[in-house]
DNA sequence: GTCTATAGCTTGATAGAC
DNA sequence: GTCTATCAAGCTATAGAC
């Protein structure tokens, strides 16, 4: 997300104000944080190095440091990055639950036109299942909260009449949320799952009438 | 699975035949093992390191270089371990679905009561997503092995006139591959899943007749 | 069979010149 | 803003004594 700049004002010729970042160092910080993605996408938090990610783009270490001041702060930037491109379901709404429904198939279709994303879901989600990990408590909170948002949804659909017969809303809610990420998964280990987004559709028209 | 040793008669009195490895020395591999299986499952394979594991059992660690020669063929032991204790579907048998089906439950309740298995299989197939990992090539196989042959359940269980109406098997069989992963790591997350069988069982039966 | 001691390397992170 | 040079700490793994 590109902020505007402090001294963003074109009025003034003078350098009257104290000047704010120049574009380099946003672009250069862009840079930084892409390279870590592919790095931490390929080889998990663990298994990358950060000289492995300056080398990726031909700067040095301690530059990185000028900019992130620790692997993990960079983890985070990462992060970021990946909801900022759309890897979140918390702007699903039960009050408008067919509608939500549609949202996360069209979420899973987003996710297919961008696998590096879902790659590195893939790889950090996987070892941040361990309580030591930098991103267990962030990725336990989004696994509780996903479980009870789709849940509520799916709570709503019953209520209007949409869900199929002999579904249970919550049991169906932990499948849900298993089938988001195992069929990511099962998406990146083998080239046999051809289309996630229809995969997808074709589970939640088992469960729910939209 | 323990084996018996070469020399584990106990009818005669003297050493006549050439003695195998003492004992003691299966006690401590199995005990080396052990402890590296709990410290691979708090911190995934690339989050251990050999001093954790050498101090849970109070040795040094040249000591487990007697039994291994390196990290990973310690890793390759405790895999070998997992599916001695029941972590394997290969044994299921598309001739006879609805008992393949049964089983199928029957081995999330043996999960269920082994949470240390169930943590060490999370951890270690969260982290062997990204391809540089020394269990990638393993975990990949495992998955299309899994997909495959519970598709083929499926597939008979529909010829045996054993299927929901509008079930697809293959299709199925995905989303029934993400559920045991996906409902496995959700226990190990949050306390609220109760039941791993019960919660595999539910589902299933929205899929087969069984 | 188990130890002490350590080689040999890589890691994340820093100091200071330009 | 970026570099060269370097640090302390941690890692896997080995040599050799007992």
């Amino acid at each position: 997300m590109i902020r505007a700049m402090p001294d963003d004002d074109t009025t003034g010729p003078g350098p009257r104000r104290r000047r704010g970042p120049y574009a380099k160092s946003a672009e250069r910080r862009r840079e930084i944080v892409e390279a870590a993605l592919h790095e931490f996408s390929e080889n998990g938090f663990r298994g990358a190095t950060m000289k492995a990610i300056t080398e990726r783009i031909g700067v040095t270490q301690p530059l990185i440091y000028s900019y992130f001041s620790s692997k993990e702060e960079l983890l985070t930037a990462v992060l970021e990055l990946r909801d900022d491109r759309g890897f979140d379901i918390s702007p699903l709404d039960p009050s408008r639950p067919v509608e939500s429904v549609r949202a996360l198939v069209e979420l899973m279709r987003h996710n297919e036109a961008h696998p590096g994303i879902v790659a590195l879901h893939c790889a950090i989600a996987g070892e941040a299942v361990t309580s030591g990990h930098p991103a267990h408590d962030s990725f336990r909170r989004r696994y509780v909260d996903a479980r009870t948002r789709i849940g509520a949804i799916l709570e709503a659909c019953r209520e209007a009449g949409r869900l199929r017969e002999g579904v249970d809303p919550q049991r169906a809610a932990r499948i849900v949320v298993a089938a988001m990420d195992g069929l990511q998964t099962q998406w990146i280990l083998e080239p046999e799952v051809e289309h996630l987004g229809d995969e997808f559709e074709a589970f939640m028209r088992t469960l729910v009438d939209f």
